[in-house]
DNA sequence: CTTTCTGCAAACTGTTTGCATTGAG
DNA sequence: CTCAATGCAAACAGTTTGCAGAAAG
């Protein structure tokens, strides 16, 4: 039994399985433990590749499929930043957050800011709009590649 | 010449087209003609199918090429509600606002509050991040889904 | 007349599905 | 043993592109 965030993964994920009637196989032991080791947001063929160069072969069927899985049982987060692919995040408990997206670097940088949730739940409110979830992107460049490329002065 | 706001988009439209080579042609103007008649947000394909109901067949190459310079001309909005598919606006000279998306009917809503598109520019800020542009969408039931739904309870 | 526009079909990208084989419980 | 998991290739949806003929400037 391992230890930590690792272990807290395995087993709310094993628990899912086991109330769905689903099997917990070794390939997808094996593929959870890589991609905790890969923090931060990767979309489906990222992580194909990755695990590729880890020397693990793993098809696009079966990943779709154990994403599709692992956001259903609420371990990973599924964004979508209009990019023409969706990108998954491993929840590690966190709580709700939203993103800032490097159109240079494609880094993705979460915060969280419980008066901007408070304002969209009067918003939504004031038009007897029923919310049920929210996605909030800002784009731009990161501090990381302004520096990199001077582009203070833009 | 037309008047109000379909006179300004024509111009605006016209001016852009002049500046980049490009041409009026009589399918254009037709077409835009419609897009502003039919408000609201629109997928590609939508706007293709009422074009057909008006008798107006357009390929989806032309529909896309079109909506790209409407686009870029600014006269039109590109938002993705990540749902696999863009959608379209006239913009009629609004400023910039977020949308709430039902998942019900998909009618789309706009909403618009300074104090939160201050907030994130202060978080912003705060993280060294800076902000091109933003994204922000609200999912759930709109009002009219909600009463004929009976989701009151939910 | 030159260059862009248009429609068509083919290409492309991210994702999903059908099916035969493999493997977990 | 039974039902789910896997890999492969084919299917899919939205969008883009190459090309030949039509039309704008």
């Amino acid at each position: 039994m391992k230890n930590g965030e690792h272990g807290d993964l395995m087993e709310n994920f094993r628990d899912f399985l086991r109330s769905s009637g689903l099997k917990l196989t070794s390939q997808r032991m094996t593929i959870l433990d890589k991609l905790i080791a890969m923090k931060g947001h990767r979309s489906a063929d990222e992580i194909i590749d990755i695990l590729k160069g880890e020397g693990l072969n793993v098809s696009k069927a079966t990943m779709y499929r154990l994403l599709s899985l692992l956001k259903q049982s609420g371990c990973f987060n599924e964004h979508d930043f209009g990019l023409g692919r969706k990108y998954y995040e491993f929840t590690r408990g966190k709580k709700h957050h939203d993103h800032l997206y490097c159109v240079k670097c494609g880094g993705v940088r979460e915060f969280r800011t419980p008066a901007i949730e408070k304002l969209q739940d009067q918003a939504a409110r004031k038009l007897k709009f029923k919310a049920i979830y929210h996605s909030h992107n800002i784009f731009g460049y990161c501090a990381k590649c302004v520096r990199r490329h001077h582009l203070n002065r833009m």
